[in-house]
DNA sequence: GTCTAAATGGGTGTTGGCACCTATGGTCGC
DNA sequence: GCGACCATAGGTGCCAACACCCATTTAGAC
């Protein structure tokens, strides 16, 4: 039986505690190996251009560069290398907002160690692994068609919506949003209402939710 | 030199990837041991019935029953008991509403595996470890106030208030609020008038936020 | 028994959020 | 060049949120 190289991992997430746990489960597996570490997107970023990498793991909470933002610019930058996003939310939405930013796999923080190890070796391996595992064939689908390079929406915000949605989302006035940006007030609600249509929710909460669950900002 | 019984220690989390990460730091020591995990508060209190505990390390945001709850129910039945809350937020809002629910200790994800240990350490000898340390001197102040029996508000806010910051949170409107508990819009509106007055806030947004880091609710 | 705190409910008024309408200039792909 | 999309901006109007005023009932503390 052959020993291939074990696979060389990126662990990014914000807490030290949690980087810890995951390392240990999973340098304890003969063919994972953690060689690099990172607190935040741009270190993630800056890690994978210093050494060779196999698998990112991204939590997608992340402070002042999301794991979604990260995984945009590695996928585009790294295109060999697959990531596997980490996340606390159990949401198609979320789920499907991963894949579209170059993940090929996504789970859950509440999942067993077991399961990491083997979305680890999933990934590598071109599968996708989720949980709960009944949505596969969903994703499945949905990967072949953006090989076939049908044309699916890069991202749900412009970077413009972005940037107000995290405004909003700080507990801005449109008033105070319209000042910091030099734009009209008008044009604030305009992008927030757009936001709201498109991601098909109520009010301001539903974005500040929206927000803290992609890691755009702190709670 | 004598070997003491290793400290029994209750661990509450709702991830159990990070359950078994911290798990594994923990029993790396020789002094501690974990011997019994829980994903809630209500199974924390269960757990600390079945069997002798040391010390309890409860994550503060955690689904149906908070870790800043499970504390309050430990620490009246089972006095003897240490607690360690453990949170992703750094604010002193937090922290004092940690101690004021019974914990003897404050630390957060970010810390290093260490720190934790140390932690655990610290809460044991009845000392109070925190992060940033700067704040021990405050805190030791506050505990030893709590000691002398000066009263001190046992919470911030009180039970009903913390029924409607929930739906308030959840994003249900005054009248939604009102006729899921059978009163009147007023007196929603007064609650969370009085709310926003104690906790110093703006508006709706700022008590999502709010209950969001108390685990309150899920984002 | 008195005093305080919590929960309840009401009136009145301002303002900001959000809906629905409109239009214009810039940029990109085809 | 022309349509598609984006960012920009204004007008009108409704209603929920929030501020400030008030009172009543109940329960617990002293």
């Amino acid at each position: 039986m052959t020993v291939p190289q074990p696979i060389r991992i990126l662990l990014a997430d914000d807490h030290a505690l949690v980087r810890r746990g995951v390392r240990l489960i999973l340098d304890n597996e003969p063919d994972l190996t953690v060689v690099a570490e990172a607190g935040d997107g741009a270190e993630a970023i800056a890690a994978a251009q210093q050494q060779p990498i196999d698998l990112a793991i991204l939590d997608v909470a992340m402070p002042r560069m999301t794991g979604l933002q990260a995984a945009r610019e590695l996928s585009t930058h790294h295109p060999e290398l697959r990531i596997l996003m980490m996340s606390m939310y159990d949401d198609v939405q979320y789920l499907f907002q991963a894949l579209r930013s170059g993940a090929s796999g996504y789970i859950l923080k509440s999942v067993a160690d077991r399961d990491l190890v083997e979305a680890c070796r999933a990934a590598m391996r071109g599968e996708p692994f989720l949980y709960p595992g009944a949505v596969t064939a969903l994703v499945r689908d949905y990967l072949d068609r953006v090989r076939r390079g049908e044309n699916l929406p890069a991202q749900v915000l412009t970077a413009r919506e972005e940037e107000v949605l995290k405004l909003v989302a700080e507990g801005n006035s449109s008033k105070e949003i319209a000042e910091t940006l030099f734009i009209s007030v008008k044009t604030v609600e305009r992008h927030r209402a757009n936001m709201l249509h498109k991601l098909g929710m109520r009010d301001r909460l539903d974005l500040t939710r929206y927000a803290i669950r992609a890691g755009l900002i702190e709670p």
